[in-house]
DNA sequence: CTCAGTGTTCAGTG
DNA sequence: TCACTGAACACTGA
C-alpha cells in the first residue's frame, strides 16, 4: 500500500475516522520490531487523547494529538491503514488486500474512538515502523527527507539545479527519499515513462527540457493518483502501471515493456518511447 | 521449494 | 568524506 498516493489515501481515511475524536481504546500487538515504543508507552501516549489532525510527508504519516508525544507511522513495503465497513480493496497485482476482515490479519495497532469509529494499522512483512515523536516533522526519520513530491515540488529552476550534481541513474535519484519524498518504485517508473526518459540515464546528463518534462510528469502522476484515491482501477488506461506487473507484455499502445534492474529495483520501462 | 516484492538501512567500494 | 551499490531485513503468495 505504501507510496505517496497510497499514504495520502490513508491520511484522508484517518482524518475522516479520527479527526476531532477522542481515543477510547488502544490495542497493541506484541511486536517489538514494528512497534518501536512499548505497548505501555503507546497506551499512555494515545489513550484519552483527542486527534487534532493527520499529517503526511512523503510516505510518512502522523496523528497530531492534543498532547505530546504524537503517533508517527511508516508502512514499509506491505503495511496499510484500515477502518471497518469499507469495501474490499484490490492490490495492484489484483489479489485481495488484507483489509477484508476485521480486525485485519497482522494488525499491529488498533485504535477505537468515542463515536464508535476504529482504525487499524497492519503490516504482514514487518518492514514498517510505529513510533512516538514530540514533533515528527523535525525529528528522525522524517527530518532527513527531501521535498514532499506532491506538495513541495520545487519550481523548475531549482528542480533542474537539484538534478545537475547527481551522477546516479535518474531512476535511483527519484527513489532517494532525501531527494523527493514519496516517490517509490511504481511512481518512479510511471513518471519516467510519461516523461519519455530512459531510467538508466545519469541525472546530471538530462537536458533542461528533459528536467522540465520530468518535473511535470511527477506532478501529473501524483495528482492523478491522489485524485483517484490511490485506487489503481481508476488510473488512466494509458498508464504503464497496468502492465508493469506482467512479464513480456505491451502497453495499451502496443509498445513492448522491458524489465531491468536499475537502482537496485525491478524497473519496467518502454525503450520505444524512453530515451 | 524457490523467488520476487508499492521500502529502508548499512556495510563496502572507489 | 562523498556518492553510489548491493545485501540484509521479514514474510507472504505465486
Amino acid at each position: 500500500m505504501p507510496e505517496l498516493p497510497e499514504v495520502e489515501a490513508a491520511r484522508t481515511t484517518a482524518e475522516h475516522v479520527a479527526g476531532g475524536r477522542r481515543i477510547t481504546a488502544v490495542w497493541c500487538a506484541g511486536d517489538p520490531i514494528v512497534l518501536e515504543a512499548s505497548p505501555a508507552r503507546l497506551r499512555r501516549a494515545l489513550l484519552d487523547r483527542r486527534v487534532r489532525g493527520v499529517g503526511r510527508h512523503g510516505k510518512h504519516l502522523w496523528l497530531e494529538l492534543d498532547g505530546q508525544p504524537w503517533l508517527a507511522v511508516h508502512f514499509g513495503m506491505s503495511g496499510g491503514l484500515y477502518t471497518p465497513g469499507r469495501g474490499v480493496r484490490l492490490r495492484s497485482s489484483g489479489t485481495r488486500d488484507w483489509g477484508a476482515g476485521w480486525p485485519p490479519r497482522f494488525t499491529k495497532l488498533r485504535l477505537a474512538f468515542h463515536d464508535g469509529g476504529e482504525l487499524a494499522i497492519a503490516d504482514p512483512r514487518r518492514l514498517g515502523r510505529i513510533r512516538l515523536r514530540n514533533d515528527p516533522r523535525h525529528e528522525l526519520p522524517i527530518s532527513l527527507l527531501g521535498f514532499d513530491a506532491l506538495r513541495e515540488l520545487p519550481p523548475p529552476r531549482r528542480f533542474l539545479a537539484l538534478l545537475g550534481t547527481r551522477a546516479a541513474p535518474i531512476k535511483a535519484l527519484l527513489l532517494d527519499q532525501a531527494f523527493a519524498a514519496g516517490v517509490g518504485n511504481w511512481v518512479a517508473d510511471e513518471v519516467l515513462y510519461q516523461a519519455g526518459l530512459d531510467p538508466r540515464r545519469p541525472a546530471r546528463a538530462l537536458s533542461p527540457d528533459d528536467g522540465r518534462r520530468l518535473r511535470a510528469a511527477i506532478r501529473a502522476v501524483l495528482t492523478t493518483a491522489v485524485r483517484a484515491g490511490a485506487d489503481s482501477r481508476r488510473y488512466p488506461k494509458t498508464w504503464l502501471f497496468h502492465h508493469r506487473w506482467t512479464r513480456n507484455t505491451v502497453t495499451a499502445r502496443g509498445e513492448p515493456v522491458r524489465h531491468d534492474t536499475v537502482g537496485g529495483r525491478t524497473t519496467a520501462w518502454v525503450p520505444a518511447v524512453q530515451r
